[in-house]
DNA sequence: ATAGTCTCCGATCAATAAGGTCGGATTAAG
DNA sequence: CTTAATCCGACCTTATTGATCGGAGACTAT
């Protein structure tokens, strides 16, 4: 449950992946093409291809045309939050249908319902805690502040 | 995006209906049937009762057969998280695909796979969230402490 | 200037999950 | 024993997601 689409995953490793090339690497600055992602990551080129134009279209990263073009980030990696990475692909965040209802329409159960209001709380305090992540936080040598158990490490092969 | 189902969404209403009449009625510890809370919330009967014979199997409440049978609360409401309805109807939290892969069960970006550890920060804080929410705290006179901006209220016609 | 990549965009298809339905078996109160 | 209620499992329909295809346009290296 409350899980985010395949596309929004795809989404996060290509930021992840063009913020660390532009970053730290050897050639600061250049452009990463599709092809190259795709090929890294194992994902369908055509698919990749079309989250990466809904992220420039919501001005997430810039797309350079032609040969030796590719994409980069519009901005700085800690100025990308996730939840704007993520609603880009899968918009607004809403855990309930009612959520973003617009003006007089409402669902079935409005009337009588006493779970909005919590709900409610719940999906804000969601939204805090994406937007308190950036692009940033997922970047290579940045672990996060870990909040699992610390005998929960270990898991990787 | 991260919406919860309806079926979800019914669970929820019902196990609070069933909590509200249990405690502050008239009739405490009245069993309620299926048919009441449907036509209360104007959720389908048999979608409905596919939902609370689940949440039965799943031990959050005991169903009683026969006529004047019904369902009420096999736990105290504070004793029944948010997280145990949600996962009962929906399965185990999962933010991404790969939460919870079996062993040597990987998908196809593992290899490579940067954002898997600080996905898994995201979903363990959402699960801390839920699993501190209790029924309790969706019922009637306790309205939640709001997180929402004041000026945001009003907003019920 | 031109050729060759590469991005861009729309339409389309298949697979999966969600929402909702139906019929009959089982149980217990009156 | 009859009735009314839960119970159970199979089924259908629709919406969403994941993935694919074909071509038009843009840009840069040569």
């Amino acid at each position: 449950m409350l899980k985010i689409s395949k596309k929004a995953d795809y989404a996060l490793m290509a930021l992840q992946h063009i913020a660390t090339v532009q970053s730290g690497d050897v050639t600061p600055g250049r452009v990463v093409n599709t092809k190259e992602i795709a090929e890294e990551y194992n994902i369908p080129l055509e698919l990749l291809a079309k989250v990466l134009q809904t992220l420039a279209k919501n001005a997430l990263i810039e797309s350079h045309n032609g040969p030796k073009g590719g994409y980069l980030l519009a901005r700085r990696a800690h100025q990308i939050t996730i939840a704007q990475i993520l609603e880009s692909i899968e918009g607004p965040l809403g855990i309930t249908d009612c959520s973003h209802e617009k003006n007089g329409e409402f669902c079935m159960q409005r009337e009588n319902c006493h779970i909005r209001t919590p709900l409610l709380k719940v999906q804000d305090s969601i939204a805090q805690l994406l937007n308190n992540m950036t692009l940033q936080d997922m970047m290579g040598g940045t672990p996060l502040i870990t909040i699992q158990s610390p005998t929960a490490q270990g898991v990787e092969r």
